[in-house]
Order: structure tokens, then C-alpha cells, then sequence
DNA sequence: GAAAATCCGTACCGTACGTTACGGTTCCGT
DNA sequence: ACGGAACCGTAACGTACGGTACGGATTTTC
């Protein structure tokens, strides 16, 4: 009764879904600085329009953020045939993945907009954020990590800390640094490669004797 | 020429240090809606007096940042009887020193407007904070680390890896989540567990034979 | 084919805020 | 003691922007 209308749950015209590509097109180029102005415009759509469909700036911003993390879920990673071999991979391309996205122009913008208006009035973008961000991806490595742990590959007591180690190993200060504007580059080959030595780190931290092989890699 | 007061290396006297106290105040109060009305209610100074100060009010929250960040170089590490203890000790004081500041109020709020503004103008704020946060730590750290190579207790080939390896391991993803508004809540005595987990990871992962003992305690 | 609904473009309103201006007061140097 | 500089408190100005209203065009519905 107080929002004009909640999106939680409801599918979206394909009018609508192009303003929010408007939306994030907008926050990409010119950062937060969005008015409703220049999205009428550049969605070719009245700013009455964008109040009937999504009330006001804040539902506006809000089906962004839910209409970009409803597109990031990417396939999930099977747990057959888990040797060490597959386990590594999983967690490889897991990272590579994970460090793509959060290097995404679209990512940074996003989240600079959430941190600022966590900042602000505590509303839920932030919660949004997180809650399709760091923990969805933590509910879908998990398992992987779980079946690693029943398999003997690896060994832990708390999955979620060893989920966090493996975060911290993978992302490191690539986050921070690019929302603060660092120009730090991420070419597709440097990915891969971050995303194998944080692998072969965690391996080594946690592999049990079965999974890991020679000791101390990552000094290469 | 340009700005009315370049306060690149200027000396701030009490009056004005009171007032940068009171925006870090009113930023970790009020978050991101800090007006120079509120500043100047706050410092019980007159807005005039802030714009001959400050220039403007982007002058005013550089000088706020640079401000708080003259306070928080913390004192160097001493390499002096570098061994096996000593270096363990070096780092787990520096990452339980790290993991205080950046989930300290006032860090956040800084790195919000911070991130805030490096979403918008390309202003300097997030190169400031990045210059006397990441990058700061960054150069005091790495003697350290160097000095622990040279003794023979760790081994890499490249410090930088290293030592983002090392953060990594420290801050994991407390940062990010903190700055999206999650309660995450690190007590005194969190951070020295955590401080004392990352270290012994980090050891496990580059030390050689002289520095770290068991294998694997990590699990525990 | 007309009535109704939807929507675009634009103009408009109210408010918030950055910035400037000004009267009154305190403090310092001579 | 006197003049001036610095400063406080407040008022005023201009603009930007969120939100609303309206005329005209287009699509949908019966």
C-alpha cells in the first residue's frame, strides 16, 4: 500500500527491461550523478512513465539492481566425477568467473551506487547487493566445497570459512581498488591466471594429500 | 591559481582541524547527506569561514580525507632479531592494526564518500584514499616482508604478489561487506583471531622450513 | 470505427543545497 | 583607545532535480 508497485517477485515488460539497460548504460558513463531526466531520454520513455512503472528514483534503482544480479547467475558447477583434477577446475573457473564479473564496468558502477546510498539512508540496495552477490555465490561454492571435503581432497571444519579464505585468495584488493578509481587492468589472460595461483593456493592450505601434489608452488 | 587555498602540505591550524573533526563526525552520523549547512552548525563556525578555508566543498572533504589519514600511520615495524617469532609477530600485529582501521566507523564512511565520488566527477578522493590507505600499507609492509626473505623465512619471488596474497588472507571480504551496510560485527578479540588465522596461512603458503612448523594448522 | 487506455514530450512546481553577501561581535596590533 | 581583520549567525540567490500535470499521438479494445 505504500509503494505504488513492488517488484519483488513480478516479470518485467520488455519496455521496462529496456530502461533498466538505459539505467545501467547511464551509471557505466556517468557514474552517479543518474537524474530521472536523463533516463527518460535515453530510454526514449516520459518520466511519468518511469514513475508509474517503478514509483519513485529508489524502486527505479532497486529493479536495477535485482534486474542485473537476476542476469549473473551463471550455470552451476557439477559435482560429478569429483577427483582432484575436477575440483581444481571447478574452483578455477569459479574464480575466473567471480573476478570477471566484480571487474565488470557494470559491476563497479552498481556497487558504487549501493555503497553510497548504504551510506546514506539505510536503505536495501546494499542488501540487495549483497544478498546476490557475496552470499549467492557462496551458497552455490559451498556444495563444491562440501563434495571436495567428502571426497578427501580437501580438509576443513567451517565451510564458510574456508569460503571466505578462498574469496580473500581470489579477490584480494581487486574490489576496493577499482571502486576507489584505481585504473587496475584485468585482461582475460591475468584472470586466469589469478584465478589458478588462488587455486593452487587454497589447494595448498587446505588440500589434503590426495588433491595436492608438490608443496609450495606459488612461489613460481 | 586555481583554488583559493592549495592544502597539498599547508599546516591546518586547531580552528580548522575542529572543523574536519566535525565532518568526520557528521559522516559517520549522517553518512552520505552532509551539507555545509550541517558542517558549519556542527563546528559552530560560519559558512564563509568554511569557504575561505576550504575553497569549496570538495576542497573540504579532500581536506578531511587527507586529514584523516595523516592520523592513522600507525608506527613502524622494527626488523630488528628478525626471526621465525619476530617476523609472525611483525604480521599479525599489522593485520590485526588493518583489520581495526578498516572496519573502524570512520573508515567506512570515508571510503563510501570516497567511492561515492569516484562514481561521479573523477575527482581525487578515491586516488587520495587509495594513496595513503592501500598503497601506504602497501610500502610499510613490504620491508618486512623483504627483511623476512632475506632471512631466509619466506620465499617469493615478487613482493607485491606477496603481499597482496597477504591482504588477501587479512581482510578477505570484510571490507566489501561493511561498506554495502552489512552488520558484520568484529570485536577486538575476532580481529586478533583473524589476524593470527591470515598470518599462519600466509606463512604455511611462502614460509620456508625455518618459519613455519606444523603443517596445516589452518584446519583447526 | 470510436472509445479508452497507454505513452511520449514538455512544461511546471517545490524543495534542497551550494554559494555568496551582510550586519554584528570579538580579538589583535599599534 | 582605536582601526581593522577575522569570524559567527543568518538571510538571500541561483540552480538542479525529484516529482506532477497536461496536451497530443499511438495503440488497444469492444
Amino acid at each position: 500500500m505504500a509503494a505504488p508497485n513492488d517488484h519483488s517477485g513480478e516479470e518485467l515488460t520488455a519496455r521496462q527491461q529496456a530502461v533498466l539497460d538505459a539505467v545501467l548504460a547511464l551509471m557505466v558513463e556517468h557514474g552517479g550523478d543518474l537524474t530521472m531526466t536523463a533516463v527518460a531520454r535515453r530510454a526514449s520513455c516520459s518520466k511519468e512513465s518511469l514513475y508509474k512503472w517503478f514509483g519513485d528514483r529508489d524502486g527505479l534503482l532497486a529493479a536495477t539492481v535485482q534486474y542485473q544480479a537476476s542476469r549473473v547467475r551463471a550455470g552451476n558447477y557439477d559435482r560429478t566425477k569429483l577427483d582432484a583434477s575436477a575440483l581444481r577446475d571447478s574452483l578455477v573457473r569459479f574464480a575466473a568467473n567471480w573476478l570477471s564479473v566484480i571487474s565488470s564496468p557494470t559491476s563497479i558502477a552498481l556497487n558504487r551506487f549501493a555503497i553510497a546510498q548504504a551510506g546514506t539512508r539505510g536503505s536495501n540496495l546494499g542488501a540487495i547487493m549483497l544478498a546476490n552477490g557475496r552470499f549467492a555465490i557462496g551458497e552455490r561454492l559451498k556444495p563444491v566445497l562440501d563434495a571436495g571435503r567428502e571426497a578427501g581432497l580437501i580438509g576443513f571444519d567451517d565451510t564458510e570459512t574456508a569460503f571466505r579464505t578462498f574469496i580473500g585468495l581470489v579477490g584480494r584488493d581487486v574490489q576496493i581498488r577499482l571502486l576507489l578509481g584505481d585504473a587496475l587492468r584485468l585482461p582475460a589472460a591475468e584472470i586466469e591466471r589469478d584465478a589458478a595461483r588462488a587455486t593452487d593456493q587454497f589447494l595448498d592450505l587446505y588440500g589434503t594429500g590426495l588433491s595436492v601434489l608438490g608443496r609450495n608452488p606459488t612461489n613460481a
